[in-house]
RNA sequence: GGGUGUAUAGCUCAGUUGGUUAGAGCGCGACCCUGAUAAGGUCGAGGUCUCAGGUUCGAAUCCUGAUACACCCA
């Protein structure tokens, strides 16, 4: 016996039951067990982090990261699945801070560095279990218990080996990074902080002449450069002017100050009215002519000083020499949309013009070029560099006194206020953010461009246009990645510098520098774990423990080596988890990491949201393509920019040691396909956000709705790329439409096969795992489908048709027409193949063998499609096998998700009958359609029904199948007229897809003409000589064939018909009064079966019935069809009388009789 | 300001190399069926396929431009 399955399936509390059964039988990792030794497919977990709270934009990739392993396992392959924590980062910090009440830097020392680092460690786990609650409610099957964890001393270790891989080959150096400033703060703001303080504010708008020099670039000419400026503090600092070369210039005099003008010939009517001043443009050029012509800047400190140069010259690359500063370049971010088309380049306070400056300095021989000037401190006040009445003041607060100067030189030609957004410290909102130079360690990425783009290219994304589209451009705009980052907490960069000789050293890990000579500061760390011995022995290799490590300097002797202060960019943490998981440190380090390394990269799949386009998918395949891509590219490269860029001298070091050097792979790596999710949405389509409460906790909607629910609608709904608006009204819905329909079949298919004894389990012997069609054939009553009935052919075909439609799309990794095809399936057994079945399953014969069919076929569907939908609703899908093949107890495979994905033979599917079938179905719902046109309900019959086909190609297989149309639309005869034309009328129209490539422009031509004929005529031409010539009224003859045109059939009006693609069909309507007593009696019928259920009978319950009435029509009626009436109603007993005893009754008034109700035994006459 | 994507029914979304009647689910309305029954089914209304050009015999689909929204970057 099945176990009985209660009629509104509560999905939560199932889930509650199988998650408990999986964790209790360790299911998860018997699927494991049973692929040991199979091809592998790899899977890497994108690590989440832990210290906030899940939202359902991480149930959905959650979701997506289970489908695809659980599919690929069920196809035979070994997918290991280790979990992983991102743990570093500025996020983490902020947590902390907002915990303690402090933000700044300052605050954070003054905290101390131990104890705060310590408290980030602790917060780390804030919500972990939380997430870990989230991942096993939501079913996804991954080992949580071996999961990588990026503060733990083998990840960081494995970190600083790759960086030191990276340091030796000399693609680690210092450089300078224009970030946003909080002076007063001393620190810079990510962007998103950033992002928080914009407000409008009104700042100075200079225009200011800048004295042109001649072509020898040292002699004043009579023309000024008309530079303009929104930030005059930086005019000190200035080191540049910028044009852009493809504009058109314009040398203007000015007739009221009689001066001379350089500008943008685009802006010279602007400045002009602004003015009210007389323009008058003398000449007009490119802006190419003026690029590298001189100038004297308005500051004369730099220009004059020795270490900048003045107006020195230095060498090119190319032999030539030139001004290192102080003259026009070319740059195409110049517009004329607002200012003068001249604009002031200070590299020290904006990024534009900081790439400037490396442009230009990279056209230099090393050590000539320009070098950064800047006369600014961190803490945003002049230095002594900058003219005296600014020395030492705030930068913002000078604009005033450095215009005032610049208008007593005369150099002031326009001044005006400028409203617009500029970004203040979210902390401190007096504060505006300045653009300020940092020393920053950047990786030289951009050398490695070419070799990204390849990789890129041989990766499979879906949707397909990020590879060239979002991804693709990013990777051709690459900068070098600025690692280094002034925090606390995070994997610490591992350069040890000579604090003589300024000589670095990376180090790969904690051993190897203890192994260093007169190592000092180990102490720090013992003593603090001594205090504590709770702290985790991870924390030795973090701030500010490894900071308190110094060794001897084999560079200089007495000198020792002293750790850069700097963390790094928590993104190059997980952009190496392939190897950091395993704690890989080259073929030299450990060695299970070697091996476990070797057999999981690269990986098969990943998958996260859009937003990580330049985080964890930039940050994988940048570390792997420098790491384990084609090294000759890089000597080569190497070759041809000899030790130009390198701004600070490392230990450059030609062959690195063999530990250091890792295999190289084909691309791609480290991901092969990758699933870009589209963000979710709140329910409102904004962000979601805690504070407007637009999104349900992850949690209630498990309560709410199940697990299953919420990944059908993630799978099922839209492709997985398209960004999802929350919304829980589709998630309800998403179960009627497919969880419940499956459970509705499941729940009938239990019913009937307890009630007449169908039980697999006694008839098939012995072990019979995963119930595969071959274990099934060994029953008794089990007969091969191919002498079963049609209608069990066709849903096994059907099944067959799924199962390999459902492969094809889940193999690309389409999940979404994937569901497409399983909604499609269990319709057609839901609402054709159980309801057409319907008579079979309740006739009275239990042994009967068209019943066992119907059983072993709807046994088999059920088994397989548990098994098809595993990986989606693997819940459901699970309590339908523990059902359903629990009956045969510990002789079936424990869980459906031990059992191998369905993999349909070709001989199953027969396409002929599918498509047969479908016109059945299409008959049968126009007849529906008729009678409703007609008001002629179901329950009626009639006599006949009127078939008219527009391709006569399966016309014998429906006269011979009419029983099922006759049955579906409750009629007597079903006819295939020949006598069409009575009716319906033909349209014929032209097959555009093929005749439009032959007939061309003459297509409205032959449409006409077409439509013009005589349709009946064309048709019978076409049916005896199997073409026919169409005359165009150009005089042309088109030779039509069969194939040419499509047939349409038209109803006409006055009948009860309906028409659809493929065909019409005609209702007869007239009721004689032999079918209205046939009518009748089923009405009773119906009343009779509500008056069983009101009553409370079994469904086997045999009953007595009386009917009392005054109606003689009534009482003809159903003694008529007495034998059908209580064949029905399983009635032992009928009367024209009242029952007496017992009995309970009901009045019918609509057909006018009372019935009394009695049981009189169940099934097996009790 | 730049890049990418999206725009199809009231809502959420499909729409396969361009083919002339643009689909689904939900919602709404009407009805039917019912021993799967707190389910199920049928039918209906509802579309200038964002707009404007262009290519083509033919455009929701291809091209150009515009608009709106979203994301990323500046």
């Amino acid at each position: 016996m099945f176990e009985l399955v209660e009629g509104s399936a509560n999905f939560p509390e199932l889930e509650a039951r199988i998650g408990r059964f999986w964790r209790e039988q360790g299911i998860y990792q018997q699927t494991l067990d049973a692929r040991a030794g199979a091809e592998k497919f790899v899977f890497y977990e994108g690590p989440p982090t832990a210290n906030g709270m899940p939202h359902p934009g991480h149930c959905l990739t959650r979701a997506m990261k289970d489908l695809f392993p659980r599919y690929k396992t069920m196809r035979g392959y070994l997918c290991q699945r280790k979990a992983g924590w991102d743990t570093h980062g500025l996020p983490v910090e902020v947590e902390v801070c907002k915990e303690l009440g402090i933000h700044s830097k300052e605050e954070i020392e003054a905290f101390g560095i131990e104890p705060f680092i310590q408290k980030c460690q602790q917060s780390v786990w804030r919500y972990m279990q939380e997430w870990e609650r989230l991942t096993e409610r939501i079913g996804f099957w991954i080992d949580l218990s071996e999961a990588y964890v990026t503060y733990h001393q083998s990840y960081v270790e494995s970190v600083w080996w790759a960086l030191k891989n990276f340091h030796e080959r000399g693609l680690l150096y210092q450089g300078h990074k224009i970030v946003w400033w909080w002076a007063q703060g001393g620190t810079a703001l990510s962007a998103g902080e950033v992002g928080l303080g914009y407000r409008e504010v009104a700042d100075p708008s200079v225009y200011v002449l800048f004295p042109l020099l001649d072509e020898k670039e040292w002699d004043e000419t009579d023309a000024y450069l008309l530079v303009w400026t929104t930030t005059p503090w930086t005019l000190p600092s200035n080191q540049f002017v910028a044009v852009n070369p493809d504009l058109e210039y314009a040398r203007v005099r000015d007739e009221d100050d009689d001066v001379v003008l350089v500008m943008a010939s685009g802006l010279v009517e602007t400045v002009a009215a602004k003015l009210k001043h007389k323009l008058t443009v003398e000449a007009t050029f490119a802006g190419s002519t003026l690029v590298d012509r001189g100038y004297l800047p308005p500051f004369s400190t730099f220009y004059n000083s020795r270490t900048a140069g003045g107006g020195k010259v230095g060498t090119l690359k190319d032999g030539k020499s030139q001004r290192i500063a102080w003259r026009v370049v070319a740059a195409d971010f110049v517009t004329i949309d607002t200012g003068t088309g001249v604009v002031h380049q200070a590299p020290a306070f904006g990024e534009v013009d900081y790439e400037v400056l490396s442009k230009e300095r990279q056209r230099f021989v090393d050590g000539e070029g320009p070098s950064l000037i800047n006369a600014v401190a961190p803490d945003g006040k002049f230095t002594t560099e900058a003219p005296d009445y600014c020395v030492g003041r705030w930068v913002k607060e000078c604009d005033k006194d450095i215009s005032r100067d610049l208008k007593h030189r005369d150099l002031l030609y326009h001044q005006e206020q400028y409203l617009h957004e500029y970004p203040f410290c979210w902390r401190a909102d007096q504060d505006p953010l300045i653009q300020y130079p940092r020393e920053s360690w950047f990786i030289r990425t951009s050398q490695f461009k070419e070799q990204m783009l390849e990789n890129n290219r041989q990766i499979n994304w879906l949707p397909e246009h990020i590879r060239d589209g979002r991804f693709g451009n990013f990777l051709e705009s690459n900068v070098d990645w600025s690692l280094s980052r002034e925090r606390y907490w995070g994997t610490p960069l591992p350069i040890w510098v000579c604090e003589k000789t300024g000589t670095q050293e990376a180090i790969a890990s904690y051993d190897e520098l203890l192994a260093k000579p007169g190592v000092q500061g180990i102490d720090v760390w013992a003593a603090a774990k001594k205090k504590n011995p709770e702290l985790a022995e991870d924390l030795k290799v973090h701030k500010p423990y490894i900071d308190a490590v110094t060794y001897d300097s084999p560079f200089s002797p007495g000198a020792r080596m002293r750790r850069v202060p700097d963390v790094i960019d928590c993104w190059f943490d997980s952009g190496a988890m392939p190897f950091a998981q395993w704690g890989y440190r080259g073929p030299d380090g450990p060695s299970g990491a070697v091996k476990q390394f070797s057999e999981q990269f690269p990986a098969d799949f990943i998958s996260e949201a859009l937003d990580q386009t330049r985080g964890w998918f930039y940050s994988l395949l940048a570390i792997s393509t420098l790491l384990f891509g084609d090294r000759k590219a890089e000597d080569q490269g190497r070759k041809s920019e000899v030790g130009s860029r390198k701004e600070v001298p490392t230990t450059a070091c030609a062959s690195p040691t063999s530990g250091l050097q890792p295999p190289t792979s084909p691309f791609p790596h480290p991901y092969r396909n990758c699933i870009v999710l589209g963000l979710m949405l709140g329910e409102d389509g904004q962000k979601m956000s805690k504070q407007k409460r637009n999104y349900r906790e992850p949690s209630e909607i498990f309560d709410r709705y199940g697990a299953d629910a919420l990944r059908w609608y993630f799978f099922a709904n839209q492709p997985p790329w398209t960004s999802i608006r929350y919304s829980e009204k589709a998630i309800k819905e998403s179960i009627p439409e497919f969880l419940l329909r499956l459970w509705n079949v499941y729940s009938f298919f239990v019913i009937y096969a307890n009630i007449d004894g169908f039980d697999p389990a006694a008839e098939l012997q012995g072990k019979v795992g995963p119930l595969e069609p071959a274990n099934l054939a060994a029953a008794a009553s089990y007969r091969p489908p191919r002498e079963r009935g049609e209608l069990d052919r066709w849903i096994l075909s059907e099944l067959a048709r799924t199962a390999a439609a459902v492969v094809e799309r889940m193999d690309a990794y389409d999940n979404y027409a994937a569901c497409g095809q399983l909604t499609r399936f269990v319709d057609a057994l839901s609402n054709w193949y159980v309801r057409r079945s319907r008579d079979r399953f309740w006739s009275a014969d239990k042994r009967d063998r068209d019943k066992l069919d119907a059983y072993w076929t709807l046994y088999e569907c059920l088994l397989q499609t548990a098994k098809l939908v595993a990986p989606f609703v693997p819940f459901t899908a699970e309590a339908l096998w523990q059902n359903l093949a629990g009956v045969c107890g510990d002789r079936a495979t424990a869980s459906v998700h031990l059992c191998d994905y369905p993999v349909p033979e070709g001989a199953a599917i027969d396409v002929l009958l599918s498509e047969r079938m479908q016109l059945v179905r299409e008959i049968s719902s126009l007849g529906r359609a008729a009678r409703t046109e007609a008001k002629l309900k179901v329950r009626q019959p009639l006599a006949k029904v009127e078939v008219i086909l527009a391709d006569a190609k399966h016309r014998d297989w429906l006269a011979a199948h009419a029983a099922l149309i006759r049955d579906e639309l409750n009629v007597k005869l079903v006819e295939f007229s020949t006598h069409a034309e009575e009716y319906i009328t033909y349209q014929v129209q032209p097959d555009f897809k093929r005749l439009g490539p032959r007939v061309g422009k003459l297509m409205p031509e032959v449409k006409k003409a077409i439509a013009a004929t005589d349709a009946g005529a064309l048709l019978a031409s076409l049916k005896s000589t199997g073409a026919a010539a169409l005359k165009l009224p150009g005089g042309e003859q088109v030779e039509l064939t069969t194939e040419d045109i499509q047939v349409r059939l038209q109803a006409k009006p006055g009948w009860a018909a309906a028409q659809g693609e493929q065909c019409v069909i005609v209702l007869a309507t007239e009721i004689t009064p032999e079918l209205e007593r046939e009518g009748l009696a089923r009405d009773v019928v119906r009343v009779i079966q509500d008056f069983r259920k009101s009553a409370g009978c079994e469904f086997t319950d045999r009953i007595a019935i009386g009917l009392v009435t005054e109606s003689g029509e009534l009482v003809a009626a159903i003694q008529e069809n007495l034998e059908y009436v209580m064949r029905e109603v399983l009635a032992g007993e009928f009367v024209f009388e009242k029952l007496t005893g017992d009995a309970q009754f009901l009045e019918s008034p609509q057909l006018g009789f009372v019935l009394y109700l009695k049981v009189i035994a169940d099934d097996d006459g009790k």
